[in-house]
RNA sequence: CGGGGCGUAGCGCAGCCAGGUAGCGCACCUGCCUUGGGAGCAGGGGGUCGGCCGUUCAAAUCGGCUCGCCCCGACCA
């Protein structure tokens, strides 16, 4: 076996800082940066310093293996993509600006790739002839980039990132779902050996139909996506595409209609601290425009929010957008914050909870008027109901019905998909079936983010120290420090304290700089390797060292011989 | 793409309103001293003040343009 590195971090780039850069707002980024692991070229492009490249191929290590277990096979197709590929599939047209297109010397055009659908299915269909090769499964680990609107988050969201993405050929639907199955283990078991927290949610598919998208979303507060699972059956999904169950009936006495001023009182909050009742006695009307520029009035109870995701569905999968200042002045005949379905004259659709609401309060469609008393089967009966808001903590869950849903927040890290023939029909990618028919390729297609992996990995475990990277995914599996490097003594038992855990099979950042200890420790925790060993010459007296795990708060004292033995025990295969 | 903010030494910032010798902390270099949680003393190096144009005797400071970066809203691994 080859002895594993031990790197000396005085000849190592590792720029740590001990201030937060001004530029970066979440942990992952502040973090990253004052460790020394990356650095900002341009906005959503970064470098990879060694430390941190050392994360990411331990995520990239894990995910070939579980890859290759699962029967997939790596390529690697090429990043610059001609612009023919996507023209075929249509996407060239309706990517839009994050496509990031370039001309070679001859001005022929180019994208780099943001995703490889029509590279491997160009691929496939050149080389794939008879339902005798199929089923293939075929991955990469390449970079990526998408020109984001709008980068942020250091490498949670930047433009030039790390994707493995695979892409499976079946001969029919069973088959593609088999594997779709197949796929979702495999992210399970590369999430849990990360050593990361997650969940599997469901996900819209968009306009490509079906039902079959899981994302894996890293639990983290700083996550940007809500999402809810339920506490007994494990449903979960995204708070925009969560099912929401039934609804308690409403309360309300009947009472006639009743109109009432509210000047300048337009928001939720506002109107019902200024006639002093509550928000879930409200009905919200949201005015959207479809594709096409109709209008359609959507009603969600006062203390709910709509799901544009699921309006979106109702409305045919279009995109749909809130309608523009001019448009609700023109649909209700008020300024934005008063409106009402009380005599509007387009299209509504409520969401489920509003039916048959009694005695409610909305907008009058006139400024600074409300209405009182409302009641929904008799002022407001022309309605479509459906499930249309967001789900959120405590609302029931519409899968078993008995459970409730608990809110979290996560980080996409994955999703896995089942495409159909998308692409294969598109771009002629057909094969032979046992019968002698040609059909198109039935495809799933399956993402990992691995630099987001990496980021994630920091959300979910640091403290106010640094970096407390779970063993699998740490740079190095021990940090050894001697306190004083002038120390010849120290200096020796140090090297030999590495020497040895480098036979045990574990990967050694040696702290071989002149600094004072407290520099030393303070960039140990920074850094974040999930054991430091700390050579004293108080300990080396009684012939021992100390072992801290980076989340201990007391250091344990080890014979020198038992040492390597030790850490090996708390780090874990390298 | 719309709205807001910031560009001054490697990092974090002051100076700008009220134009007149470019500063502070950390980092860096040299020496002394120190060595179990970001030591101390002394000396030192480093900045076309993002860029361009203008106003002025004089611009980091005032005006215009431009580039870059960050934050807030709709998409995505």
């Amino acid at each position: 076996m080859d002895p594993c590195p031990i790197v000396r971090l005085s000849r190592l780039l590792a720029p740590t800082l001990r201030e937060d850069p001004a530029d970066a707002e979440v942990m992952s980024h502040k973090l990253l940066v004052r460790a020394g692991m990356i650095r900002q070229v341009a906005r959503g492009i970064y470098d990879f310093l060694p430390l941190g490249l050392r994360a990411v191929r331990r995520v990239e290590a894990i995910v070939r293996e579980e890859m290759d277990r699962a029967g997939a096979q790596e390529i690697l197709m090429p990043a610059v993509i001609p612009a023919e590929l996507w023209k075929e599939s249509g996407r060239w047209d309706h990517y839009g600006r994050e496509l990031l297109r370039m001309q070679d010397r001859y001005d022929r055009d180019f994208c780099f790739g943001p995703t490889h659908e029509e590279v491997v299915t160009d691929l496939v269909r050149r080389e794939i002839r008879s339902y005798r090769e199929l089923p293939k499964t075929l991955y990469q680990i390449q970079v990526k980039f998408r020109d984001e609107v709008r980068p942020r988050f250091g490498l949670m969201r930047g433009r030039e990132f790390i994707m493995k993405d695979a892409y499976s050929f079946h001969a029919d639907r069973a088959d593609a779902e088999r594997e779709y199955r197949v796929m979702h283990e495999t992210y399970t078991r590369i999430f849990e050996r990360c050593g990361l927290r997650f969940r599997a949610v469901e996900a819209g598919t968009g306009a490509i139909g079906g039902s079959l998208s899981h994302e894996f979303q890293v639990l983290a507060q700083s996550g940007e996506d809500a999402i809810v699972a339920c506490d007994r059956c494990g449903y979960a999904a995204n708070v925009e595409k969560a099912e929401v169950g039934p609804v308690p009936a409403p309360q309300g006495r009947a009472r006639p209609v009743e109109r009432v001023a509210t000047p300048g009182k337009r928001t939720v909050e506002e109107v019902a601290a200024f006639l002093g009742v509550p928000p879930e006695r409200f009905v919200k009307t949201l005015i959207y425009q479809g594709g096409e520029g109709q209008a359609v009035a959507v009603l969600v109870r006062g203390d709910h929010e709509v799901s544009e995701t699921k309006v979106a569905a109702l409305l045919g999968g279009g995109p749909i957008e809130l309608a523009d200042d001019a448009t609700v002045e023109r649909v209700t005949g008020a300024p934005v914050g008063f409106a009402g379905p009380v005599g509007l004259r387009v299209r509504i659709v409520a969401d489920a909870s509003v039916r048959g609401l009694r005695d409610a309060v909305t907008g009058a469609n006139q400024e600074d008027q409300h209405l009182v008393g409302v009641d929904q089967e008799r002022d407001f009966p022309d309605v479509e109901f459906a499930d249309l808001r967001q789900a959120r903590a405590g609302d029931a869950c519409a899968r078993c019905g008995g459970g409730v849903y608990a809110g979290h927040r996560g980080i996409e890290v994955g999703q896995v998909f089942y495409l159909g023939t998308k692409y294969s029909a598109a771009m002629g990618a057909g094969f032979l079936g046992a019968d002698g028919v040609e059909r198109p390729l039935e495809m799933g297609c399956y993402g990992i983010g691995i630099t987001r992996t990496v980021a994630a990995a920091i959300e979910q475990h640091h403290d106010d120290a640094g970096i407390c990277w779970p063993a699998p995914l740490a740079p190095f599996g021990a940090h050894v420090v001697p306190v004083n490097a002038n120390d010849a003594t120290l200096a020796e038992a140090a090297d030999r304290v590495a020497a040895e855990l480098a036979r045990a099979g574990i990967d050694v950042l040696l702290d071989d700089r002149d600094e004072r200890p407290g520099v030393k420790f303070k960039d140990a925790d920074l850094i974040g390797l999930p054991v430091r060993v700390t050579v004293g010459p108080r300990g080396l007296k009684a012939g021992k060292v100390e072992v801290k795990p980076r989340t201990a708060t007391a250091a344990e004292e080890v014979p020198l011989a038992e040492a390597a033995a030790r850490v090996a025990a708390l780090v874990g295969p390298r």
